[in-house]
RNA sequence: GGUGCGGUAGCUCAGUCGGUAGAGCAAAGGACUGAAAAUCCUUGUGUCGGCGGUUCGAUCCCGCCCCACACCA
């Protein structure tokens, strides 16, 4: 397996990702690995711009409508899969293609999670339960009494980090900081990164153009059909919560459209933040991507 | 034409009993270990519509003008 590599091909969203993975696939013969926490789910199409169904015919695609989005998906169940099919292509390839934009899911999976015990569904289902009720400053308190050392360290103001890490303290007994190794992963693989990069205004105008074309796809349709799984993690998505807030009457489908490119722009730019500090990437205008 | 209410940050607005101003959103930058399209942090100088007047000092008071909205003609 010394020789294998995987060619990562990354980028803020609407940048043109899938056609630059497809018609690479295609021309060194291989498959490909999505790293996208969204387009997984099989009941999510117009509004996570999913590749066409020419698209994913002409090439084997993983982790694209995988999964329900009744299921629990996260960084570390995504690591496994994609281990696992990774070796899958590699018996047919001495490449394989990943693409995506979800940038912990690539962490994970080429440099792992630190291992952490699963945490008891009941015990999470009711923290979150009781932290909805009594709010951000009773977590705080939770944790300056049960995880004073996380408490210190880590982001107080972030309800989320919080209940991960109270979660864990009270499933395991121990602090989720005496997991963190952070022991560099010997790969099976070689890897070589491509960013895929547009100008500001460019990469803007894409966003817009592209929201635009959801919407005459039948991006309302999408999501009235998905009202009932609203409260569901999948569906805490850029193009679903702001049609929901239509559908509830709160706002006109004009702002709902509005608020999707502004909130598209921002998750791009958050994108780009975590993926420019990685020094291994070798970025690149799309037009200059050699397979297109 | 008359009356009323406004004109303050890119947008929506607050405020200054006269001592040159601040929120939300947007924007920019950053973080990120089982929710990551999530979550969180940092960053606020702008002829306070224009021109005059009063005043030591005006965005605030006074006058005129311009613009927007509402109502009356």
């Amino acid at each position: 397996m010394g020789d294998n590599t995987i060619i990562v091909i990354l980028g803020p969203t609407a940048v043109g990702k899938t056609a630059a993975s497809i018609s690479m696939a295609r021309s060194i013969g291989t498959q490909i690995i999505s790293f996208d926490s969204r387009q997984c789910y099989r009941e999510l199409n117009i509004g996570v711009a999913k590749p066409a169904p020419e698209e994913l015919s002409a090439v084997r695609h993983y982790f694209i409508s995988s999964h329900s989005i009744r299921e629990e998906v996260n960084a570390a169940l995504f690591a496994d899969l994609a281990r696992g099919w990774a070796a899958d292509i590699f018996r047919q390839s001495p490449a394989a293609v990943m693409v995506g934009g979800t940038g912990l899911y690539l962490r994970a999976f080429l440099e792992g999670l630190d291992e952490i015990p699963p945490v008891d569904p009941a015990i999470r289902r009711r923290l979150r339960e009781d932290y909805e009720c009594n709010g951000l400053a009773w977590l705080q308190e939770e944790l300056r009494s049960k995880d004073p050392a996380f408490y210190a360290a880590g982001e107080r103001l972030n309800p989320q980090r919080l209940l991960r890490a109270l979660e864990v303290r009270l499933s395991t007994g121990r602090s989720i900081l005496d997991f963190r190794r952070g022991a560099p992963r010997k790969l099976p693989f070689a890897v070589r990164k491509i960013g895929l990069e547009l100008p500001k205004e460019e990469l803007h105008r894409r966003i817009q153009d592209r929201v635009d074309q959801m919407l005459s796809q039948g991006l309302v349709d999408e999501v009235r059909a998905l009202v009932p799984y609203r409260n569901h993690n999948a569906l805490q998505t850029v193009g679903y919560k702001e049609i929901f807030a239509y559908l509830d009457g709160q706002c006109s489908l004009d702002e709902a459209v509005a608020r999707i490119k502004t909130n598209t722009r921002q998750y791009a730019k958050r994108q780009l933040t975590w993926f420019r500090r990685d020094p291994a990437i070798t970025w690149t205008h799309p037009e200059k991507f050699p397979y297109l």
